[in-house]
DNA sequence: TTGTAGGCGTTATCAA
DNA sequence: TTGATAACGCCTACAA
């Protein structure tokens, strides 16, 4: 394989020539100069080697994505949103799925850690672990995306879980439910912890100070058992909240084995969106995440910091919308 | 950030010795030595840096993942089969979108060339291009998956697409139907045009030379408009076979929209499986292709290849299956 | 079993 | 505007 060193005796310039010239800096080299150097690169097929220059750089122009499970599909726009910023800036993404594993994810961070990555979009299966805050003391910049990392100042991106599931729960009371029962997820994660927040104070805010919460895992299966948790209480709730994509398919999955006709006779609403939700019997209405754009904003917010890594600590937050299909319906008697 | 110097100085051994004892290479340092470093190691927090092993070594443990788009859940699942063997060996996944364009395409194989990944896997948007070309010229082991790359020896892992096309239309012709459409995907692509053939030679089997083709981009907008067309015929199919997952959605779409009752005034057979295929009304029958295992299994002849540079070509056809759930029915007067 | 020393292919510094 | 040269931090003969 030609070498830049290939190129500069072929050209009749030295290395460091060549370099200038491919490296793009104007005014740095004569047109004419550089003619010769493409010429040469294009006689010689030379491919530039990044290696050198990686290490030269002491960082490689590849960012980390650290996600629990890419075949979620709520990770999985979130990586289309990232990758595009990314390669729109020159930049490569390092994908891996930690399973919400904490040493997976441990692993992860220190193969990346020594990839010298530019900086690492991190959803955390475990937001205190000291490997994350050994990644946040060493140089590398991290963005938390959809969770947020306990006690450390690091940049965040996360949609407003609160509000979202305040919504749904008031969508919900509003059409004359009170017996509204929450799927909720781990209360490790914050987005969850947020979530199950939000239900609350929406009951409260109507004066219902009972919560029928159930929860799950984040996986489809837990949704269907947790669903059967809250059917086989002595007083089932008239509609239910279930604060994720999986865990929504199985509530449904539970609703259509004990046969209850959705909304008539069960109201559901989920947190996140889903590819098939309108094609799904009924049309589901959920509390949808700007997927994408979260994605998109913490590839962002990471090229930011890389560029300029003293810049003070950012926080966004983006706003969930409620999207009305036909799985939520008034209360009846 | 400490170098393995550093570590060599602390230990009071060379970075030669210090090299040893961290790659564990057996017997080749005594163990009160090894002990020495690996405490200098923990006490200075040393992180190994890739970077100039990658440039010695003139390869990264790192390799490329090309797809056309990973919102597809198709690709998805084939990421994290993928992702799973590859961090099982140490290596990780440079993922990148291609949305079916062949400059995107070219401009990532040429990145990916010169991060000097282990290897690629490709599904490629064009299988004739000068550049998969010159990638398979180089030095660097590519993997063809789901698409064929014409005219060249390379490994390859597909679906048996001929026969899942074959399979399910033969599905529809027992059941009755003799207009059966097809929502076909373009010819360019491998996988595309041996589904035509399978639905064809399933035709001819039984001595039906008419098809009914329309073709789409394989999203799910191109989906819903070549069912139109299907429809909008003097004498319409009784029976439709979309051949990917997102025009299936399409399709499904113009169904309803039509006030068609799926399966009691048309049958609906798709290829690919889909996360809520079952939850859908009707729930789906379809061609599922193990995809999982589509990804694990060209990954691993990936790193293969990657040992084993002078190997034999392998090629690997996976069989798809035939999941019969409830949009296909017997033809009604 | 350990140390010395050279080289990997760039980029950056400095001088011309 | 260009060239010579010194890193970058690790791996690996080869020597001890």
């Amino acid at each position: 394989m030609a070498t830049m060193k290939d190129v500069a005796h072929r050209a009749g310039v030295s290395t460091a020539t060549v370099s200038r010239a491919l490296s793009g800096v104007a005014d740095a080299v004569r047109p004419a100069t550089r003619e010769r150097v493409l010429q040469a690169v294009a006689e010689l097929a030379y491919h530039p080697n990044h290696l050198p220059r990686n290490m030269r750089q002491r960082s490689s122009r590849t960012l980390g994505l650290v996600i629990t499970d890419i075949a979620n599909p709520f990770f999985t726009a979130i990586v289309r949103g990232c990758e595009d910023v990314a390669q729109s800036q020159g930049y490569s993404f390092l994908l891996a799925n930690t399973d919400e594993d904490a040493a997976k994810e441990e692993q992860t961070l220190r193969t990346m850690a020594s990839e010298r990555v530019a900086g690492v979009i991190l959803a955390s299966a475990d937001e205190a672990s000291e490997p994350i805050r050994r990644l946040l003391g060493s140089r590398i910049p991290v963005v938390a995306l959809d969770r947020r990392i306990d006690g450390v100042a690091v940049d965040t991106v996360t949609s407003d879980n609160d509000s979202g599931a305040y919504d749904a729960t008031k969508h919900l009371l509003d059409l004359g439910h009170e017996r509204i029962g929450l799927v909720a997820g781990p209360e490790t994660i914050s987005s969850m912890r947020e979530r199950t927040a939000g239900y609350t104070r929406a009951l409260r805010s109507h004066g219902i100070t009972e919560t029928l919460v159930s929860a799950g895992d984040l996986r489809e299966r837990s949704g269907y058992t947790a669903t059967l948790q809250l059917l086989d209480l002595p007083e089932p709730p008239t509609a239910i909240f279930s604060a994720n994509n999986l865990m929504t398919i199985g509530v449904l999955a539970a609703l259509r084995e004990r046969g209850l006709s959705v909304p008539d006779e069960i109201s559901l609403i989920g947190f996140d969106d889903l590819p098939t939700a309108e094609l799904l019997q009924p049309p589901l209405t959920v509390v949808a995440q700007p997927t994408y754009q979260l994605g998109a904003r913490a590839a962002e917010l990471l090229l930011q910091r890389v560029r300029n890594p003293d810049a003070p600590v950012q926080e966004i937050v983006l706003a969930p919308q409620l999207v009305l299909r036909a799985s939520t319906g008034p209360l009846r008697g």
